[in-house]
DNA sequence: CTGTATCCGATATGATACTG
DNA sequence: CAGTATCATATCGGATACAG
């Protein structure tokens, strides 16, 4: 994403490339809840993804030094993804956006139901 | 973006999924410094977007309920854009987004700077 | 001025099959 | 188990031309 325009004025946008993608967030969630999650967990809890695209999310976020990836050359292997430090500061971050995706819920679910008296008199 | 996958569990990607899209944040930004813009001013703002990349932007920004479209019917026509409550909203959220992303630079930075000594020690 | 319509190329995604 | 390789498809972004 971001393919060619100049971040040049406006920083979040290059954190914005890294998270941005349709799974990243998601896996940043569920890395939030657990110590560490294998391939194989990931994979099951995200069954809608396939191996590449996963495997290309966490190559990135690992890149972009959010994720920590912890390969055992046993037989079979055995990865360990996690957080780094700056992966759960980012995901304060998230957490802040997702708690105003929530009121924002909120809100509309409340101008919905009681549509049929003071809607109007809310604002 | 997100294309397919459903985003029950985590909130989050439905607003990454409004603000995601390569100009979006810097339209949010411009539109956060000034009491509203005109298509032809944004257009000018940001040299390299295409008529229909910047109208896409809006149109998606403005289903979000981010940015209101002010249309008068003059000849020529005349249109303002301007943040809505949320888009303000929104703006504050990604703040802490650049917040964080300046940080990593700075720290980024600190370590090139002194990597004539101690780069190695460091991890 | 403020868009829309259309075509094109790049990129991303998904499915499948295969490997160490 | 944890990926990689490959191909097919879909979507997106960009340029251009045109319209109300």
């Amino acid at each position: 994403m971001a393919p060619t325009h100049n971040p040049n004025q406006c920083p979040m946008e290059s954190i914005l490339g890294q998270i941005m993608g349709p799974w990243t967030p998601y896996i940043l969630w569920l890395l939030s809840n657990e110590e560490s999650l294998r391939f194989g967990q990931l994979s099951a809890l995200i069954p809608d993804i396939s191996a590449k695209v996963l495997t290309d999310r966490l190559r990135k976020l690992e890149a972009s030094g959010l994720v920590h990836r912890d390969y055992q050359p046993t037989v079979p292997p055995t990865v360990y993804y996690s957080l780094t430090e700056r992966g759960a500061e980012l995901h304060d971050v998230l957490q802040g956006l997702n708690k105003v995706a929530l009121r924002w819920d909120a809100e509309d679910r409340e101008k919905q139901g009681k549509s049929d008296s003071e809607v109007i008199a809310a604002e």
